[in-house]
RNA sequence: CGGGAUGUGGCUCAGUUUGGCUAGAGCGCAGCGUUCGGGACGCUGAGGCCGGAGGUUCGAAUCCUCUCAUCCCGACCA
């Protein structure tokens, strides 16, 4: 491609609205352009990365035997209420009627409509394990969109479902998508991890993220550093230190004055105690229900274990009045002791203790000397707890270490969700009716691009990987008006074309300057500089976007010069 | 949905506090000339109902009310 004849806009300055890297980049490199609150158009450098993406996931998704299809992105609202997600779902569907005030959606991702595809379809088991996937754009009604492409509200995702005949199939399904998406990061040259995750609202029974590690993602990954367990932080385990045999003997409860202690550090700092003593109850609506939640009071409460362990389908924490309504005291004075509430849990850690400071359920007061066991009704003891640095790994008793992340890849273990839900069913050996297991696996297509950005870039711009590179040379002449030059640029330029290797020519009347600063802030792998000084040396000029480091090919032997050189930079990226 | 902020040429922003000539700058864009190895320079020019509506006033980018949009923090979320 030349560039005189394609677009490229790039600017100086970044819009005022772009606060991560990434995104500023992928507007300043001519890349993306906003249409409104995360909605963005690709231009086209920016598509090309984002096809790159998108081949290299086709290739795996194919090699792996998933087929590709395409779904439609309205959806009718039949098969939401169906599945139950048409409530459960949230404000991020966004919802629509059509002329006939029929309800549908824009989709957010394809369980129904894949699963209401197949049932329809699948009668035998001999038509099983089937996997399909799609390439396409989603729209999810973000509630706070941000970041450019890392969280758009319409964005291109890779969703792919796996239907099996048993538990073991699909065992082997979910294995084979795990292994076909480390290939595919790894193709990618993204520094990335595979982690334990919670479902959340696809819903199922085990999950793993793929990260690429990155310090403005959003999401907070455990790590292990002796094992190779790894984990999203809302999903990594606590696990207790052991037991106690025994606990001292706590004297009786008895009640406090606390004036205008309202926080755990109030308390602290009223009972010159440390947060370690006090157990922090939280009060929650759980599917309209309230509930109790206990931690330590320097722990902090996972709402995500919380709500896997009540099973609730909606789980809020309660507002002050409803505070004040369940334990009849002001918002920061609730306690275990006495507490009209039907469930209390609380967390493992709480076992490992006695001789408790609690609220006491009446304003400006607090219990101490409570011994849970004794003085409560505790309906359950669970992990309730977000990890810590200081917790040990879960697996091997290793360190574990907190790293932040960007959600790229989720695959799930649906089971039977939606095949239940849905009545999915095919025959069996026996002739008997049995429910599909089903599996389900995205990929943020255009988020990978951002994502990509944010972990290869530096002060002068993009730096891409080749294998998602728009293209892969940048062919800079730099003597347009040069005959020399033009030949030269020009018969490397169709060289390099005939190899297959991807190339943009920089053919604009523009000065040196500013063709250089827009190879880099572009960020293709590989810059070729033809310029009339190095021609008459007897020279074309290399570049390594990603070290700086440059070469002097020899234009005698210039292919075989830069087929080396060539392959030195890609090597560079796969040490 | 709570809290905070911002809307002025394509982009970055002044001007708004204290209302007053024809609304400015830099970048970008068009033309001409000089330049030409790390975002050149000169001259000329195009481009703005100052987010929108209503109001106050002799007079509104500037004050008031409403509204829309965007961004940030939080809660929420593959």
């Amino acid at each position: 491609m030349r560039w005189s004849r394609y677009y490229v806009p790039t600017l100086k300055e970044a819009p005022a609205d772009a606060e991560v890297v990434s995104h500023k980049l992928l507007i300043r490199a001519g890349m993306i352009r906003r249409l409104t609150s995360g909605v963005y158009t690709y231009l086209p450098l920016g598509y090309r990365a984002l096809n790159k993406v998108a081949a290299i996931l086709r290739e795996e998704m194919d090699n792996a035997g998933a087929l590709e299809v395409h779904m439609p992105m309205v959806q009718p609202a039949d098969l939401w209420k169906e599945s139950g997600r048409w409530d459960y779902y949230g404000k991020e569907l966004l919802r629509l009627k059509d002329r006939h005030d029929r309800e549908g959606c824009l989709g957010p991702t394809h369980e129904e409509v894949i699963t209401d595809l197949l049932r329809g379809e699948v009668r035998s088991y001999r038509q099983l394990p089937l996997n399909l996937y799609q390439i396409q754009t989603k729209f999810r009604d973000e509630v706070r969109p941000r970041f450019g492409l890392m969280r758009g509200r319409e964005f291109v995702m890779k969703d792919g479902y796996s239907f099996d005949k048993d538990e073991e199939g699909a065992n082997q399904s979910y294995k084979a998508m795990f292994a076909a998406y480390t290939r595919a990061f790894q193709r990618m040259g993204l520094r990335f991890r595979a982690v334990e995750a919670d479902s959340g609202a696809i819903g199922g029974s085990f999950s793993h993220e793929f990260m690429v590690l990155a310090t403005t993602g959003e999401d907070t990954i455990a790590a292990c550093t002796a094992c190779d367990y790894a984990a999203n932080l809302e999903k990594a385990e606590v696990t207790l230190a052991g037991e106690p045999v025994s606990l001292p003997e706590c004297p009786a409860y008895e009640t406090v004055a606390t004036p205008e202690t309202h926080t755990v550090e109030d308390v602290c700092a009223f009972l010159k105690l440390g947060p370690e003593k006090i157990v922090k109850t939280l009060l929650f609506d759980a599917d309209g229900e309230p509930v109790a939640a206990l931690v330590r009071g320097d722990r902090e409460l996972n709402e995500i274990k919380l709500k896997n362990q009540l099973n609730a389908t909606v789980l809020n924490l309660a507002t002050p009045e409803q505070v004040v309504a369940w334990s009849k005291a002001p918002v920061g004075f609730a306690g275990p002791v006495g507490l009209a509430v039907e469930r209390i849990v609380a967390d493992n850690e709480l076992l490992q203790g006695t001789d408790w400071v609690t609220g006491a359920n009446q304003g400006d007061a607090h219990h101490v000397h409570v011994d849970l066991k004794r003085d409560a009704s505790i309906s359950a003891y669970a992990d309730l707890r977000t990890v810590t640095e200081s917790d040990p790994c879960p697996r091997c008793s290793g360190k574990l270490e907190l790293t932040k992340g960007i959600e790229v890849g989720h695959v799930f273990k649906l089971g039977l969700k939606y095949s239940k839900t849905m009545s999915a069913t095919f025959l069996d050996e026996n002739g008997k009716d049995q429910h599909m297991v089903m599996g389900c696996y995205g990929i943020g297509v255009s988020r990978i691009v951002a994502a990509c950005i944010e972990q290869n870039h530096d002060d002068a711009g993009i730096v891409f990987p080749p294998p998602l590179a728009p293209y892969e040379v940048l062919l800079c002449n730099l003597g347009i008006k040069e005959d020399a030059c033009n030949a030269k640029a020009d018969e490397i330029y169709t060289w390099l074309n005939a190899q297959g290797i991807e190339v943009l020519l920089d053919d604009r009347n523009e000065r040196p300057g500013v063709k250089f600063k827009d190879a880099d802030l572009i960020g293709l792998p590989i810059q070729l500089v033809v310029g009339a000084k190095a021609l008459a040396k007897g020279i074309v000029e290399a570049k390594d976007r990603r070290t700086g480091e440059r070469a002097e090919l020899p234009v005698d032997d210039f292919e075989a010069a830069f087929i080396a050189w060539r392959k030195q930079v890609h090597e560079g990226w796969t040490l």
